[in-house]
RNA sequence: GGCCAGGUAGCUCAGUUGGUAGAGCAGGGGACUGAAAAUCCCCGUGUCGGCAGUUCGAUUCUGUCCCUGGCCA
C-alpha cells in the first residue's frame, strides 16, 4: 500500500488560510493540525487571531491551546506532536489537513531536525549571562575556535544562533556543525500536497492585516494581553510574549510606548513577519501556488487538488 | 494683514563655509535545524517648495511668490 496522503495548507498571515481549512474540512474527510507556534498558547485567543470557539466546534483544530504561555515550544516538540495527530488521524481513515504559517515547522515536519538537544534552559541563562559581561561578539570568536564553519554561517550580530550553537557544543561536546552533517530525521511516511494560499498583491494583504488588526482591538485585545499580564508570572521575554503584537501591546501597558504608537507598531511587525513568512514560501519549490484574490472559488480550488492527490494513490 | 520659524527620501529630520545630499523609521530582497509571530543580513536619485537673479556652477546666497506652524493685530 502506498503511503498516506498529507495536505500542506501554507500562507502568511491573514492571507485566509482557516476560512478556507474550515470549508474543507466540512466537504472532504479531513482533520486539521494547526502549525502555528502561537496558536499552541492557551489565552492567547483574539491576538493570534485564533478560530473562535464556535469555529472550533465546527472544525477541531489540533496543536492548538496545548502550552501555557509560560512555557515554550519548539520545532522539535511540533514535529512529534504533528506526526502522532498525523498517525492518528491515518488511522482512522482521515486525511491530515496541515494548516498554518510558522514555516520552521512546515521544514521540520517535511525534512526533519537533525539529532540536537533539547533547549536547556540553565545553559543559555549561562551564556546570557557571559553575554552581557563579554558581548556576544566575543562569543561569536569562541564559536569561530569551536566550530568555525557555524561562525562563518552566524553573523555576529545575531545572538539567537549564536547562543544556540554554543549551547550544542557545551551540551554534547560537539559542534554544531559536526551534527548537523550526520543528516536529519528519516523522511515521514507520506506523500504531501503542499498548496500555498497567498495573495500575489502585497497591498492587498497590508490592508487585510491592517482591518484585522483593528478588528482585534475592538474585540479586546488589550484587554487579553492585560490579564496574561496581570497574572504576574509572565514576561515579555517568553517566547508567547514576544509574539507579534502581543510584545507591542505589553510595551504601551509598561508605558514604554505611547497610546497611539503600540497600534502602528503592532500593525508593522504583522506586515514584517508576513514578509518573512513569503519570503519562506517562495523558496518552496514543490508547492501550488493559489492566490486567493485573483481566484474566484479557492476551495473548489483546493478541494479539486486534494481529490487528484488521493485519486494517484489508488 | 505684520513678525518669527519652517518647507530636503513614503514619514521624522540632519547636512552642504556655493561643486546636485544622508541617518532613523517605513518599505523591498534574502537567510533560517529544539525561542521561529523569533533572530539576523543586504538595499537610499530625491525637480533639496515654485519662479527669477548673482555665479563658471545654486539645494546652499539674494529677491519674490506659494504652503505649513506659532505669536501679534
Amino acid at each position: 500500500m502506498d503511503r498516506p496522503l498529507a495536505v500542506f495548507l501554507m500562507g502568511p498571515t491573514a492571507s485566509g488560510k482557516t476560512g478556507v481549512a474550515v470549508e474543507l474540512v466540512q466537504q472532504l474527510p479531513l482533520e486539521i493540525i494547526s502549525v502555528d507556534s502561537a496558536l499552541v498558547y492557551r489565552g492567547m485567543d483574539i491576538g493570534t487571531a485564533k478560530p473562535t470557539a464556535e469555529v472550533l466546534r465546527a472544525a477541531p483544530h489540533r496543536l492548538i491551546d496545548i502550552r501555557d504561555p509560560a512555557e515554550s515550544y519548539s520545532a522539535a516538540a511540533f514535529r512529534a506532536d504533528a506526526l502522532n495527530e498525523m498517525d492518528e488521524i491515518v488511522s482512522r481513515g482521515k486525511i491530515p489537513l496541515l494548516v498554518g504559517g510558522t514555516m520552521l515547522y512546515f521544514n521540520a515536519l517535511e525534512r526533519g531536525l537533525s539529532a540536537l538537544p533539547a533547549a536547556d534552559p540553565e545553559m543559555r541563562a549561562r551564556l546570557e549571562a557571559e553575554a552581557r559581561r563579554d558581548g556576544w561578539q566575543t562569543l561569536h570568536r569562541r564559536l569561530e575556535a569551536i566550530d568555525p564553519e557555524a561562525a562563518q554561517r552566524i553573523h555576529p550580530n545575531d545572538p539567537q544562533r549564536i547562543q544556540r550553537a554554543l549551547e550544542v557544543y557545551e551540551l554534547t561536546g560537539e559542534s554544531l556543525t559536526a551534527l548537523c552533517e550526520r543528516g536529519r530525521n528519516p523522511a515521514p511516511g507520506y506523500r504531501f500536497l503542499k498548496i500555498i494560499l497567498a495573495p500575489a498583491d502585497r497591498e492587498y494583504l497590508h490592508a487585510r492585516i491592517e482591518r484585522r488588526f483593528r478588528l482585534m482591538v475592538e474585540q479586546g485585545f488589550l484587554e487579553e494581553v492585560g490579564a496574561l499580564r496581570g497574572r504576574g508570572d509572565l514576561h515579555p521575554e517568553l517566547p508567547a510574549m514576544r509574539a507579534v503584537g502581543y510584545r507591542q501591546a505589553w510595551a504601551y501597558l509598561d508605558g514604554e510606548l505611547a497610546q497611539q504608537d503600540w497600534q502602528e507598531r503592532a500593525v508593522i511587525a504583522t506586515r514584517q513577519y508576513a514578509k518573512r513568512q513569503l519570503t519562506w514560501l517562495r523558496s518552496e519549490s514543490d508547492s501550488r501556488w493559489i492566490d486567493p484574490v485573483s481566484t474566484t472559488d479557492a476551495v473548489a480550488v483546493v478541494k479539486a487538488l486534494i481529490k487528484a492527490a488521493g485519486a494517484a494513490a489508488n
